[in-house]
RNA sequence: CGGGCUGUAGCGCAGUUUGGUAGCGUGCAUGACUGGGGGUCAUGAGGCCGCAGGUUCAAGUCCUGUCAGCCCGACCA
């Protein structure tokens, strides 16, 4: 390796050296993100907008075929309405922001930068619902918040983040909590299909549930470096917020009823989790539901024998279907070329040169593996299709084996402290759900409770961290 | 919030110990040659040394404050 090589490979800091740098070194080299003049505040570059584009087009038309409308609601919302749920402002509070003049005035009431929308929203939805008739309400909206963290990383925790939120209402229980478990369905398939990033989907318990919700769900994806990451969540708030805010209805007996409501949400956190749970020491690996470019062509000796008109041609075959680029930059090599888009994860990457069209084919390399295979150019379309699908599956494998391979079983809290030391990862076990035990358990590991899984295994009738009897099977790990 | 570290050209850094004309590499611009894994040569442009005060004849360098970022930990979801 030369001297200058080196110097390259060194760009990127190895994951198993440092795990936060090499994170920090991939968002700011593959350009996904910029840091802001303010703190915590992120700059999403074009290559990291156009995977958030991709994720919304993805969700927006499952949330329309479930059922729901788009609308959108103000960024501010008055102190006093904050306030009328009780828990929820209790968790909400310590980090929301505060209006407190419009222009040199200073306001009656201040207002708080939405943290998240469901009271805004809920004053709106008291005004709106009169009748059984008008229910259920199934509205969604694409949206920014402000959360004012302590310590932020980009897209992982900033002080400002894009996200969505459905809030709908509900005739009844079953009918909330079924709406609840459909749209954390939708997430976990967006998960699996759409990222690739495997998921355990679950409850939380009572201590890490939203402020005001009746029940929470989450989906959880395990990260390279064995530390979970909360990746999407959906709540079932009951009648909590519709009493607080005075929603109500009359039923088919003319009775006056609270509707149930839900909430449920995905951000660009997402983006986080895509990055470490498939990237590597070379960058990036986009999976192709998501990746801005699926597919790049690079020219080689572009100026020589028909090498561009046979790249144009490819380009204008494939284009309909694929998202395709062709790096037709002069003044880069094509080595400098194959490095910059490998590092920024584009899943296939098409060479051309003169000794291709000479042969009547094209060299084809595949980011997840690093293979490269010839093609002859009639079946190239056909290939480059097959190849991203088959990117897009292997990728989900690789990343359930590798999930797997850190998931561990333990028989007591000794053990799994051992383990969360040494090989940080997903712990199951039978647990109590008491609060004492969970506080216990953070305590001795450094590891939360991540969600009781709705796919159960039988792991005794005793808790295996205090000996009282287990009530489910339940995941533990240190999280992000 | 605590501990450690950093801020000098787009990026990576030296210069700070011992105050005295702003440096290197890379990138960028133009041109030629090159082109199958980070090319070669030539010419050129690019600096409120994070910001604000202070000390001094003189501050990138010393002092105070402040802002931002990174790493480790705590907190939070």
């Amino acid at each position: 390796m030369s001297k200058k090589d080196k110097q390259f490979v060194e760009e990127i800091t190895p994951m198993e050296e440092n795990f936060s740098q090499w994170y920090t070194d991939v968002i700011l080299k593959t350009e996904l993100v910029d840091y802001s003049p303010v703190r915590g505040f992120m700059v999403i570059k074009p290559y990291g907008y156009a995977i958030w584009e991709n994720i919304q087009a993805y969700l927006d038309k499952r949330f329309k075929e479930t059922g729901h409308k788009n609308c959108y609601f103000p960024l501010l919302i008055p102190e006093s309405l904050l306030k009328k749920e009780a828990e929820h402002v209790e968790g909400f509070a310590p980090e929301v922001a505060w209006v407190t003049h419009g222009g040199d005035e200073e306001l009656g009431e201040r207002l708080c930068v939405r943290p998240t929308s469901e009271t805004i929203i809920c004053e709106m939805y008291s005004k709106w619902l009169n009748s059984y008739r008008d229910l259920p309400f199934l509205y969604n909206q694409w949206a920014n918040v402000v959360r004012w963290e302590k310590s932020t990383r980009p897209f992982l925790r900033t002080s400002e983040f894009l996200w969505q939120e459905g809030h709908t209402l509900h005739e009844t229980y079953e009918e909330a909590e079924e709406e609840t478990l459909r749209m954390l369905n939708v997430y976990k398939e967006a998960a699996e299909e759409l990222l690739a990033m495997p998921v355990v989907v679950g409850k939380k318990s009572e201590k890490e549930k939203f402020a005001g919700a009746h029940a929470t769900y989450t989906m959880e994806a395990l990260m390279h470096d064995g530390q979970a990451l909360q990746a999407g969540t959906s709540h079932n708030l009951a009648q909590h917020f519709a009493t607080a805010f005075d929603i109500t209805y009359l039923d088919r007996d003319g009775k006056l009823q609270y509707p149930y409501s839900t909430s449920w949400g995905v951000s660009t956190r997402l983006i986080g989790g895509i990055i470490m749970v498939h990237g590597d020491n070379r960058g990036l690996v986009l999976p192709p539901g998501v990746a801005p470019i699926q597919v790049v062509i690079v020219p080689i000796a572009a100026h020589k024998g028909g090498v561009m008109e046979k790249v144009d041609e490819v380009f204008e075959d494939l284009k309909g279907d694929i998202r395709i680029e062709v790096d037709d930059r002069e003044h880069y090599s094509p080595g400098w070329k194959f490095n910059e888009w490998e590092m920024k994860g584009v899943p296939v990457r098409i060479e051309m040169g003169p000794r291709d069209i000479e042969n009547n084919q094209v060299v084809l390399f595949r980011r997840d593996t690093l293979e490269k295979e010839v093609v002859p150019m009639d079946e190239l379309k056909e290939r480059v299709q097959e190849l991203l699908k088959d990117i897009q599956s292997n990728m989900l494998l690789k990343a359930k084996k590798m999930r797997d391979e850190k998931t561990y079983y333990v028989k007591n809290i000794e053990e799994m402290k051992e383990i969360m030391s040494t090989k940080p990862g997903f712990v199951k076990a039978a647990w109590c759900e008491t609060r004492e035990c969970e506080d216990h358990i953070r305590e001795e590991t450094g590891a939360t409770l991540r969600c009781i899984p709705f796919e159960q295994e039988d792991l005794g009738d005793k808790c295996t961290f205090c000996n009282r009897d287990a009530k489910n099977m339940a995941y533990f790990a240190k999280a992000y």
